[in-house]
DNA sequence: CTTTAAACAGAACTTTTGTTCTCTGTCTAA
DNA sequence: TTAGACAGAGAACAAAAGTTCTGTTTAAAG
């Protein structure tokens, strides 16, 4: 395997090698087979088949196509070249379950979100949850709105999350202060009261993500 | 083209035909370009390239799978084989534009949003646009929060959209009701008061598919 | 100006691969 | 029983497509 170092970015691919890269991309969106080396050639008014043997050849060497040797049509463009999607589907909650030790209930539906919500991280343990009104204020959550919550049981300082109290048996979407022994419980909406309390009266849920609203 | 009408379900399709199917789709899916006859033999263990061309062309025929003649490893698996995209991109606005009529800037930044919210219809018209705060309180939306929706002129009774007040100068997302030679924009919050005008002082920007808010 | 490597041209060659053909067995409906 | 549709075997053929080879041009470097 002779890999070289020299270019790296597409912008600094020859004329003539981005012209076939182009072209074999296209065509693959088109056919979903790849293209011979002839199509290229007439495809792009090249004048032997050689001429874009050697260049095939050198987008291979540069790591910008694959081919299997002596294989019909069998380029392939590496898979860093295609966008990772753009949205992920997250198993979607009926309720807010208490006990999340136990296993969390997933009733088929799921719900898409951006890829960029999980901030590079995975998937796992993120959920989807359609709120209902008791959470409503809180944070500009209407009723109906999904909000999308990793599920944990920890908080940093300052960051916004599901969290539950079950002396008065209320769930809100908080954002979570460290005061010593306390917890400060701020809303996002200025209107409504901060919300002092010891830790060992709250439980985290999960930390908020974000929040889907169809109307 | 002789296309028959018996079988309509993968399941009814025979075994050695279900196998062939799996076997090109799972090769397609690790290599990216189709199998030849031979290796769906060998890979299958058949006896015959003859086999597998009699099968391939049966499932052909019954719109399985479609082939270019006489192409090398041209097999292709219909588009309706694949579940359309979760998400789509629409192209985001820096602020909400007056006129419509006039080119609406772009700048290259996107944003995904369920396709779900397009209810069937195209992207069409279909922007992305970060709200600030002057837009707050009408409907649960916060500052930061990002309003999805389809740029038009017209609203039916009900709907919700964002509507521009010009003397006023101010905009608002609210429900429009009609009533005779006035319009009713009713806010999403009852804690709001509707506002009662003539169907001339408003200019109606689009109608809101969804919002959404990450945290 | 000479040298050298990259790029181009054209043709021929070899392998890969789709296609055809003939023959065989099996099952079903008439 | 038998014609006919269907599935399978095996081999051969022909087209498609990758690869190699030789030689020429071009452009940059020494």
């Amino acid at each position: 395997m002779t890999t070289r170092n020299k270019p790296i970015y597409f912008e600094q691919l020859h004329y003539q090698q981005r012209r076939i890269f182009n072209f074999i991309k296209r065509f693959m969106d088109r056919y979903s087979y790849g293209p011979t080396m002839r199509e290229i050639m007439t495809g792009l008014d090249i004048s032997s088949t050689s001429v874009v043997y050697y260049h095939v050849n050198r987008l291979v060497e540069t790591g910008f196509l694959e081919k299997g040797h002596g294989i019909s049509r069998g380029l392939r463009i590496p898979d860093h070249y295609f966008e990772p999607p753009a949205s992920v589907s997250v198993p979607m909650l009926d309720e807010i379950i208490t006990n999340f030790s136990e296993r969390v209930p997933c009733y088929g539906r799921r719900h898409e979100i951006p890829t960029e919500w999980l901030r590079g991280r995975a998937a796992d343990d993120v959920y989807a949850l359609r709120v209902n009104t008791h959470l409503m204020y809180d944070a500009m959550v209407n009723d109906g709105d999904v909000v999308v919550l990793r599920r944990q049981s920890r908080l940093n300082d300052g960051e916004i999350g599901i969290i539950m109290l079950p002396a008065k048996k209320e769930t809100r979407i908080r954002r979570l202060k460290y005061e010593g022994e306390w917890v400060c419980l701020e809303p996002l909406m200025s209107v409504m009261q901060p919300l002092r309390c010891r830790q060992d009266e709250i439980q985290i849920v999960g930390k908020v993500l974000g929040l889907m609203r169809q109307f």
